[in-house]
DNA sequence: AATTATTGCTAGAACGTTCTTGCGAATAAT
DNA sequence: ATTATTCGCAAGAACGTTCTAGCAATAATT
């Protein structure tokens, strides 16, 4: 069925060791030119590739680069996903996906499975359940080769992140400027039970480093619309809230169109930050301003890292990456004011 | 280093081929209880799990598919692929990817490199990137465990399809019920040059067979907002242009965002249905209607076939699935003549 | 001219499995 | 009471590689 190093070798007319020398081009293979040029030609005229498990099983390399992930993780994740697929594949890695639930124990298993596939080394990708990683950790502590990406730091194992605190506190102090008098936080709900979430924490503490004591609130992730609703009417209103940050650019958009059915002014009565830099910032009717963070960059530090693992490096490798804020219309009041820019432009919507 | 067979064999006091035949449960296993117990508690003791490269060497299966997508395909593809690892886990299978650019080249090596790894079976969800496809499909012939998602119809191999041009048909006649005159197609022009396109091709057809002749236009997936800009101010005032079903739903919002800036009244003055049913539809000020199908059933089809394929079935499954229409605020003109909904809901808007 | 190094190759062993065959002992069928 | 059958296990071989060792023949060094 398959085309073996015996098949070739037989047409060659060498032992089946020298074809795997010569093709392998071992530093030990020692062949004339001739029989290189014959074991070559007889490999290309029978279709031979070598079988990746044999190469596995004498105690070679997969050229698999295993990633957790939660297949229903936000799109961020994939589409950080997908830089890793091409940083990995510049390096002649694969990537071999495994599905790792919020829960701690299908977490270890996608693990295992990767560890059986013989992946060089993993990636932990789960955003946002916290105390998985956590748990994780606890059993991994013997695991060198593992890079967690955006949801650990200040433990064993190496990681990349980006500095969200950072970003919500220059989103915070941008709304400041702009003007805005009483600003909150409006995060996911299905993260707040979760007291140890780092990506949630980090969102809290650079906001109230700003704002110490500022407001916190939630939507739930399933209706964040007639939640959003009823903060207008309520809360918002009782605590005269005038400016959100927003945990990502879809709740900040959901805030938005509300804001408009409401009746608000914006960016005037209302200045919105979101995160993520997705593409419905662009699309809304104020474009929206944004945290961000080039995913690219991410990306390839992580690659790195763990390509460094796999050579042997014995470190804790660590890389923290600087968001960006890309200000957009929604937050810019100073400028809505002075040019009078939406008022005009938006007036004829009906 | 590693817990082999071999180790348990001794710990446990027997061969280890009755090790293998025990924890592999096989037919041909005849131990007593004792010695199974012994067997199963030295495994367990040692943290035996068993080398798949060996497991595959010998002739068994890798338990995994492999996927070929391309890392810059749009968003939906790797929603679809959230959906094929979730129906693949349920099944004891894994997914492994390949990157696969718009190269026939690429995609054929990222085949190789599939196979190489020993996947039991091959997905095609390259999507929007006509022609390569069909190259793989003619270097393919052989292939028996192949499966395309939503990019090829009527070849050789097995497919899972959703029917794209009874969607924008509906979607058209849809807008023709509501009472708008004029409907266009607007399309995103990466795809424009190329006319083997599958995707594209069968939403004009759809499009076609309810409105022959009827107006297509493309906007550049570089800056779609000022291409829709120009458009309103261009072909579609001049053409009278009071409708539009567009390739996605992000084409569609910036459409929305343009013609509220300029002052259109909607959905009376202008119709929109988008395509997708992403999360951008319904923090539109004015909710999307959009073409959707379910990617679960999708998913869990491509999945059935090409376990089915893996199991040796040879035939040429094929799976059709219809579209659905959502339909949203923006396309609801009558409603809205009658109700006067949106004109008192976003009155206040500034 | 004798020794040593290098070249060009073959042979053996190992990686960790699974499957087939074999072989005594216990059990069942005739 | 004798033959068949099943049970409980072990031994051998194979899957496709790579790596080390070894053995001639030739080339380089003394």
């Amino acid at each position: 069925m398959e085309v073996t190093i015996r098949d070739v070798a037989v047409k060659a007319q060498v032992s089946f060791q020298l074809v795997s020398a010569v093709l392998g081009n071992k530093s030990y293979a020692r062949a004339s030119a001739v029989t290189r040029e014959k074991i070559e030609q007889a490999a290309r005229e029978l279709g031979y590739y070598p079988n990746i498990s044999a190469q596995i099983l004498q105690g070679g390399s997969s050229k698999l680069i295993g990633v957790m992930i939660d297949s229903r993780a936000p799109e961020e994740a994939f589409s950080l996903l997908a830089e890793l697929e091409q940083a990995a594949t510049a390096h002649g890695y694969r990537i071999l996906i495994a599905e790792a639930h919020d829960d701690p124990e299908k977490l270890f298993s996608a693990y295992c499975a990767l560890k059986q596939n013989r992946v060089d080394g993993v990636i932990s990708l789960s955003h946002d359940y916290p105390g998985i990683d956590y748990h994780l950790e606890e059993k991994l502590k013997t695991e060198k080769k593992l890079v967690f990406v955006q949801n650990i730091r200040e433990h064993l194992h190496s990681y990349v992140d980006v500095d969200m605190a950072e970003g919500f506190a220059m989103a915070t102090r941008h709304l400041q400027k702009e003007g805005y008098r009483n600003i909150a936080l409006l995060l996911s709900q299905r993260a707040r039970d979760i007291q140890k979430c780092q990506t949630i924490q980090s969102r809290i503490h650079g906001f109230h480093s700003v704002l110490p004591g500022g407001n916190v609130f939630y939507v739930p992730g399933a209706d964040p619309g007639t939640a959003c609703r009823q903060l207008i009417d309520g809360e918002f209103k009782e605590k005269q809230i005038d400016a959100v940050v927003a945990q990502n650019d879809y709740i900040a958009a959901f805030l938005q169109k509300e804001l408009l059915a409401a009746g608000k002014k914006l960016p005037e009565d209302f200045g919105l930050v979101g995160c993520d830099n997705r593409l419905v910032c662009q699309c809304m009717p104020l474009e929206l301003s944004t945290i961000t963070y080039d995913r690219k960059s991410v990306a390839e530090k992580t690659i790195e890292f763990i390509l460094k693992l796999i050579v042997g490096e014995d470190a804790r490798l660590a890389a923290v990456f600087q968001p960006q804020l890309i200000v957009r219309a929604s937050s810019q009041r100073k400028k809505a004011i002075s040019e009078k820019l939406n008022i005009n432009q938006i007036k004829g919507v009906l």
